[in-house]
DNA sequence: ACCTGTGAAATCGTTCACAGCA
DNA sequence: TGCTGTGAACGATTTCACAGGT
């Protein structure tokens, strides 16, 4: 198992399970089973194990999983046991906010900087983030070590901010914008599309009616 | 091909295909094969097909799909043809970004209304819309006629939120709350996890990191 | 007795390749 | 000829079922 390449919908659910860890410490337990886990937050247990087993043996057979261990596994595994700074481009309403989401402190992501080209948002704060000239990326992305980059502008100039992120060698990326975009290929860009997730609420919607 | 069940994976494509017929007919492009379309916005063009097959017969062979045409059955059925109201719980810097969010209007969807329990919230407004009681809102939902619901609550809400939602007659659901939540069978709850896609990209680069 | 780790089976999704129509 | 619509092949993912360790 070990050395496969991990598909995505695998890292999605490491990210759950960290979750479901994290609350189970909260709550005291000290160990638990995959089969006790996937009652409990409505997932398949084999498919724990399964997931589990691309990094090691992490179980003791007839007891199940330190709730602990596991989740300072998962911790490490996920790369979340070191800081990751992210710079924002976009000071709208989305930007700001991101800029102060307690998400990204809880996994261990620092808001470095934000970024925009209206000259009326430049050498403002939001919050305690500096909003920077866009035209500096490269630059500032490199004096704030910025590793991961946020795309919250409007759709139309959500490539070439891309482009820019790339130019300045950032390998990851999570984009807000509703466009599909080209990157390079060693370059992760996840994408979130608001757009498609209310459309196929819609969808939903319409065939259940349909149905009737 | 009629008559099955249609998985997310194809509805997510078709909102997409309709943002490229959108494209495509603001370029003035009357008509367009599955495989322009697939090499223009990097998809399959066997897969266009495929997933517009569930629905009917929309291309002519040896010419290609009629963009508004295309454009046209896809809104409907995706029931992006009748309006959608929007109820949004949380007027926290989320629910406040969602409020205004552009994407809403331009897939036909009305934000009608925001809830909190915060009293200091009540009673204002975020741009055009007013901040109800939360406690008010299955009366609320009745009478703007609320349709979708979205979860823009802290975490430790989020169920609760769900079940009020549920309570009150309304079958769709977005949620940003990176909980994992337990609802009714007949109720679609779509939900856009932050923390997991910033987990995702974090899992990315310490495993690029290690295999070097 | 209990629970992990894992091949094997089942399911689901994508891509190929081509028959058939314009 | 060119392109759709689709069965069949392929690939990926999930679930089953059980051998083996504690």
């Amino acid at each position: 198992m070990k050395g496969d390449k991990i598909s995505e919908l695998t890292t999605n659910r490491l990210s759950v399970y960290l979750r479901c860890l994290n609350e189970l410490d909260a709550e005291g337990e000290a160990s638990v089973s995959s089969d006790a886990m996937a009652r409990r937050f409505h997932m398949n247990s084999a498919q724990i194990r399964k997931d589990l087993a691309n990094f090691g043996e992490f179980g003791t057979r007839g007891v199940g999983y330190n709730v602990k261990t596991l989740r300072d596994h998962l911790t490490s595994i996920l790369g979340l046991d070191r800081e990751h700074r992210v710079g924002i481009i976009g000071a709208g309403r989305l930007g700001a906010a991101l800029a102060d989401y307690y998400g990204f402190r809880k996994a261990n992501f620092t808001v470095a900087a934000i970024f925009d080209s209206d000259p009326a948002k430049i050498g403002t704060k939001l919050g305690s983030v500096a909003v920077l000239d866009a035209k500096d990326f490269s630059r500032a992305a490199r004096s704030y070590m910025i590793d991961v980059a946020v795309i919250a502008v409007p759709a139309e100039a959500a490539q070439s901010a891309l482009d820019l992120v790339e130019r300045s060698g950032i390998k990851a990326v999570l984009n807000f914008a509703p466009v599909s975009l080209r990157s390079g290929p060693d370059v992760k860009v996840n994408s979130i599309d608001l757009t498609t997730s209310l459309e196929s609420l819609s969808y939903f919607l319409a065939s259940s009616e349909d149905a009737r």
